[in-house]
DNA sequence: CTAATCCTTCCCGTCACGGGAAGGTCAAGC
DNA sequence: GCTTGACCTTCCCGTGACGGGAAGGATTAG
């Protein structure tokens, strides 16, 4: 398989698949004419990593991954420990995300959204009178 | 005032203040040493850009914030308008995270978490029987 | 033979800075 | 006057996870 075609079957860009062997994610065979030769392996694992990555997991928490999945000895433990850190850290981003959004929406409720200029989001980032820091 | 007055006095990093001098959000004077010299109203602009990063709006996002913060002929519509769009996107991606989340969940739940191989997580991530892509 | 479509590597750009080197400046103490 | 230490400056590289595009070789269809 050339590399178009496990891009498409398995949803990633070429791009993307050639910057996973060259972080070692993959590792291709290689044809007499220097094309990347995918085997099914190869796609697989690309799969993996594709489904990996639309879960969030970062490439090195893949990478870990992928070397548990790979691990015939592996200890599901250490697999669901991964995950739910991973959980554990959309869990915060979620909260940030949330706490960001409900400052700025009661800004956002108090301004007339009109032709004036008078604007309770500015002044609230202007650090005047309402609560508007977004401190972490 | 020189760099770590004003990095204290708002809370930013010197090396923040300076790629926001870098990237023209602010424009300090330069004394005969070269050192920078931040009035009372760069301080007062890095303190506005400070809360409004801290409610997670782009680099971007601040500069038209800020140009609307200094034309004092703005319509309060306009910011309305933007921060609503921000709330928009910020909405987006807690949406996001949070199919991230149900999925991942989903498959935690059905994993042992023993020292036993078979993990369902695993079996997810390679395509096996459960629901696992993170498509948006 | 040509044209189109692949493939390769290489290098720069993203976003919002952080780290650190090399070197100039300033204020305090001796 | 001299040193010490805390400042300041610019410059360049690194982050994460790729995307865009150039330059050039390989393959395939007609």
């Amino acid at each position: 398989m050339n590399i178009k075609d496990v891009a498409e079957r398995s949803g990633l860009p070429a791009k993307t698949i050639r910057y996973y062997e060259e972080i070692g994610l993959i590792r291709p065979l290689r044809g007499a004419n220097g094309y990347r030769a995918f085997r099914e392996s190869d796609l697989h694992k690309l799969s993996f990593l594709g489904r990996a990555r639309g879960l969030g997991f970062t490439i090195e928490e893949c990478r870990r991954l992928l070397a548990l999945y790979e691990d015939r000895g592996r200890a599901s433990a250490d697999v669901k420990a991964l995950a739910e850190a991973h959980l554990q850290d959309m869990e915060v981003k979620i909260a940030e995300l949330r706490a960001m959004q409900a400052t700025l929406r009661d800004l956002v409720d108090h301004c007339a959204g009109d032709q004036r200029p008078d604007c309770p989001i500015l002044t609230g980032l202007a650090g005047g009178k309402g609560k508007a820091a977004g401190c972490h």
